[in-house]
RNA sequence: GCGCCCAUAGCUCAGUUGGAUAGAGUGUUUGGCUACGAACCAAAAGGUCGCAGGUUCGAAUCCUGCUGGGCGUACCA
């Protein structure tokens, strides 16, 4: 921002400091009346032996306003500038006008490729709730990259293969039946699998039984792998229909069967250069100089794990993308997997193991029992999103009766809601799952931006007054200011986004600037017949903006607008 | 046992490389629809930042110890 840019270039050539150790100090005020931009003077203390204050004082003096600063405050040890408004609104909404839905973008992507791996549900198991953490932030993830000109790669490693399929494989032959799976293809899987684990603590030889075939399916044996296509396609037509749902796609479904005939390079590979040690059977790469236990590659009984699956996967992407960045948006409780994984990387010597991340996320619980598909306690997504619509569409019909597109507009707005629910807060927090919180449409919530949303285009669709050519030096109230500056700050939040993985960045700020919006809206008359026709159209100007930042802001993650509601 | 993470208002959470009076939402109490949309806005009350030390001009933030909780700890993913 060029206002910035002028204040650190002033500090800069009358405090003879370094322009990057300036660029460092300069902050935001904590609130709004102390400016627009603060430098704290207290860096400057000790070169200068006066207290901070005095430096404050005087170079606030020297400062002092011009074209870009209204005037300048010495506060404390902190010197803080005020933009001159007018120009700034200027400035920025004609910016926005001619940005459009790329306001807040960015090309410091160029040229590079972001892959990101998310969602990976498990074949023939339920796509519950807990999914949602990672489908909500690999999506929104994915579009916050590519909004700063990354290539980005969508990748869903889906969990279709390993001892499991031998599991479901042993059950589907001792209790399986095609006809009523097929019906109810996911449940009755489910069925079939908890089965088998009630079994197997009574029988442990059941689990001997499923290694046994899951090393067939390895082997390549024709019966196993008809029965493990078949659980896949199944599967995948389920998982298809709640992707729909909440308007996800992926790039690849390249999931852990596709490594199958890619890990044997990789055993190969460590084998040669003598990474590989024998210990209880299993081959193993010893991690004891990361302080951190070995890593196993091969099990005692010859059959692979998931860890030479992610090691062959990041060695085949790196291959095939050439990624700048290659993340793993997968749950925290795995975080000791991916040390592992990104040391045996290291060790083999690539350098680029120090490009791959894993972005974990907590926990989704309940109140009293813990989430588990072994034992069938399961909440499936595709019920919480349904529960939402239909609490939506209640909504809808009491507040607009009237409305042609109810069923649209509450898929729209109750998805919204579940989406924004899992990111609203760092993503590292454990989610206690609650109905009553998720369908809080009040608040902090996507209803609330997305109802501050259509209140803004209802009113753009109401007048029919050009406001393009807006005089908006009009603008300089503290509330439509602070709406102003709020959309000049769009592009540091989806910076902060991306630089932290943190798609909660991005939540705040445009369920900051939906407040903001709301409260102009409660106390600034815009097509009333009392406002004068120039204010009219500068706040219209101001509306149109809010409206297309909030738009592209929720865009970024994954949740859509509606013109009414 | 060891490793990682967490502890901030009744509840759910923010709090940037240490910096200005620790902020939102929700809940509670109260006010505002004859108004461009009340899924909204305004106001009040609500804090020993888990505890105890230490570093610093300055600590919710950094260091040490303790308490309480979560997760992980090789042939599941």
């Amino acid at each position: 921002m060029e206002f910035e840019k002028h204040i650190i270039d002033k500090i800069t050539e009358l405090s003879g400091l370094m322009r990057e150790t300036v660029e460092n100090a300069v902050e935001i005020p904590p609130e709004k009346k102390l400016g627009d931009l603060a430098f704290p003077c207290f860096v400057l203390a000790k070169t200068m032996r006066k207290a901070p204050p005095a430096i404050a004082k005087e170079l606030a003096e020297k400062i002092g306003s011009d074209e870009y600063i209204d005037r300048v405050e010495a506060v404390g040890g902190y010197v803080n500038f005020f933009y001159r408004r007018d120009v700034f609104s200027k400035t920025v909404l004609s910016a926005i006008k001619s940005a459009g839905e790329n306001w807040g973008s960015s090309d410091i992507g160029k040229g590079r490729t972001v892959l990101v791996e998310f969602s990976s549900p498990n074949i023939a198991k339920p796509f519950h709730i807990g999914h949602l953490f990672s489908t909500a932030i690999g999506n929104s993830l994915e579009k916050i990259y590519r909004h700063l000109g990354y290539q980005t790669v969508k990748i869903n490693h889906l969990g279709d293969w390993g001892t499991q399929f031998g599991k479901l494989i042993s059950a589907y032959k001792r209790w399986g039946n095609k006809e009523v799976i097929d019906k109810d293809p996911i449940n009755e899987l489910l069925k079939i699998y908890v089965k088998f684990h009630n079994e197997a603590e009574k029988d442990p030889s059941l689990e001997d039984e499923a290694r046994m075939y899951f090393k067939m399916l390895e082997d390549g044996d024709e019966e196993t792998t008809a029965l493990w296509q078949y659980f896949r396609d199944i599967s995948l037509i389920e998982f298809e229909r709640v992707y729909n749902m909440l308007g996800v796609s992926f790039d690849s479904y390249a999931g852990e069967s596709f490594y199958s005939d890619k890990m044997q390079e990789v055993v190969d590979l460590l084998d040669n250069m003598q990474l590989l040690s024998d210990s209880e059977n299993a081959k193993v790469v010893n991690l004891s100089d990361c302080n951190i236990p070995p890593c196993i590659i091969v099990k005692s009984d010859g059959a692979t794990i998931y860890a030479t699956r992610d090691l062959a996967a990041a060695i085949y992407r790196k291959r095939t993308y050439d990624f700048h960045k290659n993340i793993y948006v997968v749950g925290t409780p795995q975080a000791l997997h991916f040390k592992q994984i990104f040391s045996v990387l290291d060790k083999m010597g690539y350098e680029w193991a120090k490009d791959c991340v894993h972005v974990g996320f907590g926990l989704v619980k309940f109140a009293d029992k813990k989430l588990s598909t072994r034992h069938g306690d399961v909440v499936f997504l595709e019920d919480v999103l349904n529960e939402s619509i239909q609490k939506t569409l209640e909504i809808v019909s009491k507040n607009s009766p009237s409305m042609e597109n109810k069923e649209e507009v509450a898929q729209k707005i109750g998805i919204g809601a579940i989406l924004y629910a899992f990111l609203k807060s760092s993503r590292e927090r454990d989610i206690v799952f609650s109905w009553d919180d998720m369908l809080d449409f009040e608040g902090e919530s996507a209803p609330y931006v997305q109802y501050s949303y259509a209140r803004g285009r209802s009113i753009l669709r109401r007048t029919d007054i050009d406001y393009l050519n807006a005089d908006v030096s009009k603008i300089t109230s503290d509330d439509e200011y602070a709406l102003v500056s709020l959309l000049a700050g769009f592009e540091d939040a989806v910076r902060d986004a991306a630089d932290k993985n943190e798609p909660f960045y991005v939540t705040r700020y445009v369920t900051n600037l939906a407040r903001a919006f709301n409260k102009f809206y409660n106390s600034y008359p815009i097509l009333k017949n009392d406002v004068d026709e120039e204010t009219k159209k500068a706040r219209l100007l101001l509306v149109d903006a809010v409206t297309q930042v909030i738009k592209t802001a929720l865009a970024l993650l994954g949740i859509e607008t509606v013109e009414s509601m």
